[in-house]
DNA sequence: CTAGGGTTAG
């Protein structure tokens, strides 16, 4: 469980009520009034109501408004109503979403002394973590307790699964073990599986298999949910093999795989490229009668995109039509995606007229698919020409929109343009996120715009909202091809310190900057460092190192290096060889006997 | 008719 506190910015404040007043302000303050103030209208009876709750229990509250009509009539009825028909409106707001209503209506509640009870108040706090105002949530809890009311597995699971939503790992692990320690509660399959997403979620598939054993040794019975979080989990760690043990073990158990299951194992088999594979689960699906769903479909239309093979995805598109499980949006989108990533514009275009024709409306993303694909052919003004069409048909480019659109001006070397177009993004009231940081600064390098990139980089460095290892990756890389190495190193020396975790790309990126600075002795320290640390050198690796050395006239080491990666199963690449073999005297090059002794001997050793 | 209304996975 310590694993969790893996993540960044969950101090524990610990569960008062002490920011009440602070909720309360946050409440009122943002858009969390009644969509229209709560006045009871007159001349209502209690038989009306009961009529207008009976139309309504059987078709549901379709509108926001049938939910405040009927609050309207329920205020207006003496005696009150039980609790509970209170509590059902709530979960009726709930359900359609408007947490900020609900929320008021439970003030409201409260104001006019309606005597809550310990559900309507897990409602109203389920409501809040919705919100983010998760002080207001815990201010809840404590008011559930000054009620007189004991708060039960419902009301904390909703309290964990708020803070895990809220990026707070750590506090809804100290919430969890201090219910445990203190026995307020006997944690239920539901609150197991809410930690146990949390591990998953914050890649401690680890210590989530062994709280799965734990709930096991306490007699609590896992379900299908407990092994689809971490079956997920397995499979986004490709470690796709693990995860279909796991299914066997979990139908050994006598709990079955149901379709979400399936759909999780399909992914990971994509994600792991395991073509192979996927005919048999499906097949397998057909004889546990579990028919596939639109996420199945989808994943499937999105692997063929993946291999190019989009005949095929238009074809699983077919088969969904035929078995009325008619395609999405998101299954147009994966299909312009893959025209997209063949480069066939006007195909991808066709997608676009196809699901207009089908009544499902392109979305914000559909667009940026789209802008992605002319940005990939360089074709600019294509994008852009997409871009303005977007307010057209009634959409706002997001941050996304706007960071594929500024890549693509950079890639052009239309800095200018970028200016304009990220100005225009800041006006419209998107905010830039961490991709937007790395896209201007590595366009900013790349354009040879390497003072603005610097300052840009001190910039965030100071406001240390980017805390990101890519930033510093790009600042390294950047300044490592400006001639600027000693700067590089600085950064590069100074992210242990920041607390962040240089991956394997910034360690190749330094490797091949020592190297190219002709620090070949520090190059060959650092990937020793590598493979003993926890991240391990892959292919890209050693084929920089063996490119260094040859750089730097090392060909005894060379040979060594080239030993030491075949050790490892991997192997020498186009660019190291093509390398090799330019160290060969060029043929008008063979009279002079110009040529290093040693030079000859390595080539010769390589190409045997 | 003694529950009903509230929690968890893509």
């Amino acid at each position: 469980m310590a694993a969790m506190l893996v993540k960044r910015g969950a101090l524990f404040h610990g569960y008062t009520c002490s920011s009440l007043f602070h909720s309360h302000f946050l409440l009122f303050s943002t858009n969390s009034e009644p969509k229209r103030p709560f006045i009871p209208s007159s001349s209502t009876t209690h038989p009306q109501l009961q009529q207008l709750l009976y139309e309504k229990s059987k078709v549901g509250f379709n509108k926001l408004d049938d939910a405040l009509e009927v609050f309207d009539k329920m205020l207006q009825i003496k005696p009150l109503l039980p609790v509970m028909k209170f509590t059902q409106l709530l979960t009726a707001l709930v359900r359609m979403k408007e947490y900020s209503v609900a929320v008021s209506m439970f003030r409201e509640m409260r104001l006019l002394n309606i005597p809550v009870d310990i559900v309507t108040f897990t409602t109203a706090i389920h409501s809040c973590c919705h919100l983010n105002t998760l002080d207001y949530a815990f201010s809840l809890l404590a008011g559930i307790i000054k009620s007189g009311w004991v708060p039960d597995v419902y009301t904390y699971n909703t309290l964990i699964k708020g803070l895990l939503s809220q990026d707070r790992p750590l506090e809804a692990e100290h919430l969890f073990r201090k219910l445990i320690r203190f026995r307020d509660i006997q944690p239920d399959v539901a609150m197991y599986n809410t930690i146990i997403d949390g591990l998953c979620k914050t890649s401690n598939t680890s210590m989530a298999l062994k709280l799965l054993r734990k709930m096991e040794k306490l007699g609590c019975k896992p379900d299908a949910i407990t092994y689809n979080s971490i079956v997920d989990s397995l499979c986004k760690e490709r470690r796709v093999d693990n995860a279909l043990d796991l299914v066997s073990v979990m139908t050994h158990k006598g709990i079955s795989p149901n379709v979400i299951t399936y759909n999780r194992l399909l992914q990971g088999l994509c994600i792991s490229s395991r073509w192979e594979d996927i005919e048999p689960l499906l097949t397998e699906m057909g004889v546990q009668k579990i028919p596939p769903d639109l996420h199945t479909y989808n994943i499937l239309v999105d692997a063929h995109c993946k291999e190019g093979r989009t005949k095929d995805a238009q074809d699983v598109i077919e088969i969904m039509i035929e078995k009325s499980v008619p395609p999405d949006v998101i299954t147009y989108n994966t299909l312009m995606d893959g025209f997209c990533l063949t480069g066939k514009m006007d195909r991808a275009l066709e997608v676009l007229n196809t699901m207009r024709s089908n009544e499902i409306w392109p979305d914000c993303y559909s667009y940026t698919i789209l802008i992605n694909g002319y940005c990939k052919r360089h074709e600019l003004d294509e994008a852009i020409n997409l871009l303005r069409q977007m307010p057209v048909e009634g959409l706002q480019p997001d941050v996304e929109t706007y960071n594929t659109i500024i890549h693509g001006l950079f890639q052009m070397g239309r800095h200018a343009e970028v200016h304009n177009l990220f100005h225009e993004m800041l006006k419209q009231g998107n905010k830039p996120d961490i991709v937007t940081c790395r896209i201007l600064l590595d366009g900013l390098f790349k354009n040879r715009y390497i003072d603005e990139a610097i300052s840009l980089f001190r910039m965030m460095e100071c406001k240390d909202t980017v805390h990101d290892i890519q930033v510093h990756t790009i600042a390294i890389d950047g300044l490592c091809k400006n001639g600027k190495l000693n700067e590089a190193r600085k950064i590069f020396d100074k992210l242990a310190s920041r607390g962040l975790q240089p991956n394997v790309i910034t360690h190749n990126i330094m490797i091949r900057g020592l190297c190219q600075g002709g620090l070949f002795e520090e190059a060959k320290i650092l990937l020793s460092k590598m493979e003993t640390s926890g991240c391990l050198p892959d292919d890209v690796t050693y084929n920089t190192i063996i490119r260094g050395s040859l750089l730097n006239k090392r060909y005894e080491e060379a040979v060594v290096l080239i030993e030491n990666m075949q050790a490892h199963n991997f192997s020498v690449d186009a660019s190291t060889t093509s390398m090799v073999v330019d160290l060969l005297p060029k043929e008008e090059q063979k009279e002079h006997e110009e040529q290093d002794p040693a030079v000859l001997a390595f080539a010769k050793w390589f190409l045997q």
